[in-house]
RNA sequence: GACCUCUUGGUCAAGCGGUUAAGACACCGCCCUUUCACGGCGGUAACACGGGUUCGAGUCCCGUAGAGGUCGCCA
């Protein structure tokens, strides 16, 4: 059998990171085993609607890489593929699921069900909906039906017995049906929940691998009850562990941080003697400050480095191999390298991996992605960017930094003259000083203000100075840069400064050690 | 609180009854070098705990602890 995988996001405006992976490890199963990987919308949830949101998902998926076979753009023999538009398909299930029994109109209203609920959370207890409207007899259901009573219809669970599903991952999971809660399968709109329609469309578009997050696991039994009662055969699960971090927490309700204590249950201090925030292992959470994959990509992160790194978070190859194209993920990618615990998003090897691949683009490409990033720092049309650029693309990480490293170009920093004194490179104020006022009438004689020059100038200069080559490079660079570290030495830099600027900055530092 | 799941270095992770317990990121050191970085070499660091089963357990079973998830007319 063919097999036919589905991502169903709802649509929220942007693409959670944790989502983008279930995406991708749903479309990389459906392309090694040669299947069909669907995109279905679920947006039953008419209050949320965000607008433009299905575009973001579109968009998302496209720049990924992850091209579907069916779905709401591109059509396909199970259609529409937006839950909203298959209002009327879900409608006839639940009542046959009424007549046989496994499913109940219910007419408690929201204030009720608030209310009991509330007061079973002062008692301390679960609440769980006592099958109330189960009791009404069909005449009386009718009477309220007829009435124009607003209902919704609830899946019946059995008082007693067992109910289960098996997983991929976990293996065969099975939980006392006294425990599940009888859900509502279709809302006061008419509409179905998630718990419904995701049932009624996996089995109508034939899905054949569910994968999903494992926030569904505890509901997974219900879900089976369902297609049991339908008679219908379940699909192959397979949960995905949520994507953690380890972050600061914000109280959504009250908007106040968790703050950090210590074991005796004192706040920490820091050295203001300010409270400090918790540092806490938490889902990763667009609503916590997390980044999405929208910002990533704002930010300067390449897409196939961001891919890369995610398809190992919680899936892994078993070998010492690391690095994959999508193309050659779809070869190798299977579901026994998934991981069952929950794994940390690590920001800085997210870093690695995206420095390893702007490593590898070709300069013109690197060109083309920095230009944007240094024209914010510096003017094009004074600076030679090719050649910055050949400079930049092995020290660079993300692409956002690039303005910060170059920002020296447009302006000399104020800089402390503790940067002169270097003791590996023998350099102390004393000999900066030398340098430096040697430097001056030298790199004045040089008129062809080529990097090649300079050097051989400079170079061929030194020996006679009685100087090391760090005696004297070494200051030179920080006179004209007034930084630490420079994507460059003392020539490159004098090379992207020009002949005036370089003198000029030059004088103005020799002035300063004066 | 109830139910479900998970537990190998700081992080990602290999391991699927017998290993000196891989590898990567991060960190530290050395080399290279006119800085930083890159690169090369090396280092610190882990089987949550307690019981079993077994000749032998990170690997199997049971507890405990910790972590995560669920308990919505959200998905």
């Amino acid at each position: 059998m063919q097999v036919r995988t589905r991502f169903a996001p709802s649509p929220t405006g942007y693409m959670h990171l944790g989502n983008l992976r279930t995406a991708l490890y749903t479309y990389l199963y459906a392309r090694r085993t040669g299947g069909k990987f669907i995109l279905r919308i679920e947006d039953t949830d008419q209050e949320r609607e965000v607008p433009g949101a299905v575009e973001v998902i579109y968009n998302s998926m496209r720049i990924a890489g992850l091209t579907h076979d069916e779905g709401p753009d591109v059509g396909g023999p199970c259609g529409p593929y937006v839950q909203s538009q298959r209002k009327d398909t879900y409608m006839p299930y639940a009542k046959q699921l009424v007549e046989s029994g496994h499913a109940y109109y219910c007419f408690c209203t929201k204030e009720e069900l608030d209310a009991r609920r509330e007061e079973a959370e002062r008692q301390g207890k679960t609440f769980r909906y006592d099958k109330h409207c189960l009791r009404l007899s069909k005449e009386e259901v009718q009477a309220k039906l007829n009435a124009g009573e607003p209902w919704v219809i609830r899946q019946n669970i059995p008082t007693e017995g067992k109910a289960g599903f098996d997983d991929v991952s976990y293996g065969h999971v099975e939980v006392d049906c006294d425990t599940l809660d009888d859900n509502v399968l279709i809302k006061a709109d008419g509409l179905p929940t998630y718990n419904f329609a995701n049932v009624i469309d996996d089995h109508l578009m034939g899905i054949t691998h569910v994968m999903r997050g494992n926030e569904y696991l505890s509901s997974a039994p219900k879900y089976n009850l369902l297609y049991e009662a339908l008679g219908w055969t379940p699909p192959t699960y397979v949960h995905l562990t949520p994507v953690m971090v380890e972050g600061t927490y914000r109280d959504k309700k009250t908007g106040v941080y968790q703050m950090a204590v210590d074991e005796a249950g004192n706040p920490v201090l820091d050295e203001q003697g300010q409270p400090v925030k918790a540092i806490v292992k938490r889902k990763m959470s667009k609503s916590q400050g997390d980044p999405s994959f929208e910002d990533l990509l704002a930010e300067g992160y390449l897409v196939e480095a961001v891919i890369n790194y995610l398809v190992l978070l919680g899936w892994s190859p078993r070998g010492e191999r690391e690095f994959f194209t999508l193309k050659e993920l779809e070869e190798v990618f299977d579901l026994e390298g998934l991981s069952k615990s929950p794994s940390v998003f690590d920001i800085q090897k997210l870093n690695w991996f995206n420095a390893e691949y702007i490593r590898k683009l070709s300069p013109e490409k690197f060109l083309e992605l920095a230009t944007p990033w240094l024209s914010k720092a510096l003017d094009p049309a004074k600076f030679d960017f090719r050649r910055l650029c050949e400079l930049l693309q092995g020290r660079v990480d993300v692409l956002n930094q690039l303005p910060g490293m170059v920002a020296f170009l447009a302006g000399l920093p104020e800089f402390s003259s503790d940067l002169y004194v270097n003791k590996k490179q023998k350099s102390t104020l004393e000999s900066a000083k030398a340098a430096l006022t040697a430097a001056l009438p030298l790199l004045e004689g040089i008129d062809d203000w080529t990097e090649e020059q300079l050097h051989d100038r400079v170079m061929e200069a030194i020996p006679g100075l009685g100087m090391k080559n760090g005696q004297f490079l070494w200051p030179l660079r920080i006179a004209i840069s007034g930084q630490m570290s420079t994507p460059g030495g003392a020539f490159e830099i004098a090379y992207l400064l020009g002949k005036d600027e370089t003198l000029r900055r030059l004088k103005a530092s020799l002035e300063k050690l004066s």
